[in-house]
RNA sequence: GGAGGCGUGGCAGAGCGGUCGAAUGCAGCAACCUGCUAAGUUGUUGACUGGGAAACCGGUCCGAAGGUUCGAAUCCUUCCGCCUCCGCCA
């Protein structure tokens, strides 16, 4: 959510934000009609409240009896404009940043530089569906009799190099010299304090969801009923408010988490599309970054993470693009949006695997989470989240670009420590 | 799932219908004092919010939301969280 503050000193530009993020139908002028209505209904409130304080001090039962129903009145009357105008405050965009471009959706995302040497195949690659199927390492088949579409069956070597795409991830975001080398890599100058490691809930009360700001289109959440938790799409649902009614001090910032979790999407609206292999599934493992920084920082906070995405696919030796998201494209709450899309030979395309959300202070708002400056003064904490893999989106990239005319999969090399062999091998049941 | 207890300021911990934004201790801040080992004395110190240049004045906040009452941190209801015991369980 913005400031209202915000808002309305900046009116113009958060019409523009509205209007590049493609979230026409937002009353912006009922909104400040409200704000002025709901200033005036406090201010109502307050006075009601002072001459009922003053009704208790005189004991004066009779004045104390009438306030008490006046006071009841004013409330209503505030609560009533007060839901209106959230209702209309929580539609309301993040601003995307200057340097974002303005687009319409995909098409307008920009490549910002690309990496990687596109590996020259003596023979036709296979999509990572074939490969999975030929080794008996993905059975999507088995799959959907047991849990429906878009589940499968990770095994052998494959499910092996999950976990060890796991490992590798947390020891680079828990290594003081791989932060620095990322960081020094990138050219960022900032404070490479390390990740804290996480394994957080993949539950949570959907009122929280809410206060993320990612609870709608709820139609993408698994949603349950009867007990009122969501399941959580990222471990930045669940890593973003660990800090929620909390003020921290400013020369603790950044504070960094490195979460592990499985995530789950119910993908509706997204039939038939990527129903080969597990491109597209209703879970997944993935592995996220989530900092808490001074505002000031946000966004060379982003630009580390993305260097840390970039050093951990470096080391594992995948080609891949960065793309900075246009206005069109980008997530509801971000100011600036940057992803990786990876190279998939077998599909002889780049494909998504990263993203990187900066989120400024629009999370923190409203999940409460402020620093406090030495000057005493407190405003919300500005956010980012960030993948570090999204394992089953990895698994492709490896199986397409490390694979071998015979079908079997070379082993990255940075993984093979936590593989155990060199090269993946067909499963025998 | 059953029984009981608890939730107060940065922390500890009183208060249990009006004199309570809340004793006291610790921590913090300021001044004074002092050669002695996390010393003493005094004063001061909550958050948010409305008005004001400021001094200051007003409002809200005792886990959350409702309720009873002229009046609630104190009574009632629901919810959330924590603790203890029993049951069950990876």
């Amino acid at each position: 959510m913005l400031d209202l503050q915000f808002i309305r000193e900046n009116e113009t530009i958060v019409r523009a934000a509205i209007q590049n993020k493609n979230r026409q139908g937002i009353d912006l002028e009922r909104a400040l009609e409200l704000a002025e209505e709901r200033k005036k209904a406090a201010g109502a409130v307050t006075e009601i409240n002072r001459q009922r304080n003053e009704a208790q001090k005189n004991r004066d039962a009779e004045a104390g009896k009438r306030l008490k129903d006046e006071l009841k009145a004013a409330e209503e009357v505030y609560q009533t404009i007060e839901k209106e105008l959230v209702s209309i405050l929580v539609k309301i965009p993040n601003i995307p940043s200057a340097d974002t471009p303005i687009g319409p959706d995909e098409s307008g995302n920009k490549v910002i530089r690309q990496w990687g040497e596109k590996r020259e195949f003596g023979f036709t690659p296979k999509a990572h569906w074939d490969i999975g199927r030929d080794l008996g390492i993905i059975d999507s088949e088995k799959a959907a009799e047991v849990s429906g579409a878009r589940y499968t069956y990770l095994k052998g070597d494959l499910a092996m190099l999950q976990f060890a795409l796991i490992q590798f991830a947390m020891k680079v975001l828990t290594s003081p010299d791989d932060l620095q080398a990322a960081a020094t890599e990138a050219g960022l100058e900032l404070n490479t304090k390390a990740f804290i490691p996480v394994v957080p809930p993949v539950m949570m009360r959907s009122q929280v969801m809410n206060r993320m700001a990612r609870l709608d289109p709820i139609d993408e959440r698994y949603y349950f009923e009867k007990d009122d938790v969501v399941f959580v799409g990222s471990a930045e649902h669940t890593l973003g408010p660990l800090h929620m009614d909390e003020t921290i001090a400013e020369e603790r910032l950044p504070i960094r988490y490195v979460g592990y979790s499985t995530a789950f999407r119910r993908e509706a609206g997204s039939y038939g599309k990527d129903t080969k292999g597990i491109l597209r599934q209703h879970q997944f493992d993935k592995i996220e970054m989530e900092s808490f920084t001074k505002p000031e920082d946000g966004i060379a906070e982003q630009d580390f993470m993305v260097a840390l995405q970039e050093y951990c696919m470096r080391k594992l030796g995948l080609p891949y693009q960065v793309m900075l998201i246009c206005t069109g494209d980008m997530g509801f709450p971000d100011q600036r949006q940057i992803d990786i899309e990876t190279w998939m030979p077998g599909q002889n395309t780049y494909r998504e695997t990263h993203s990187a959300d900066y989120v400024g202070g629009f999370q923190a708002r409203r999940l409460n989470t402020k620093v406090k400056r030495s000057s005493g003064e407190s405003e919300p904490v500005h956010m980012n989240d960030a993948t570090v893999f999204a394992v089953g989106r990895t698994l492709i990239a490896i199986l397409e670009n490390y694979q071998n005319e015979d079908g079997t999969v070379t082993v990255p090399e940075a993984l093979r420590p936590w593989v155990g062999k060199n090269v993946i091998e067909k499963v025998v049941i």
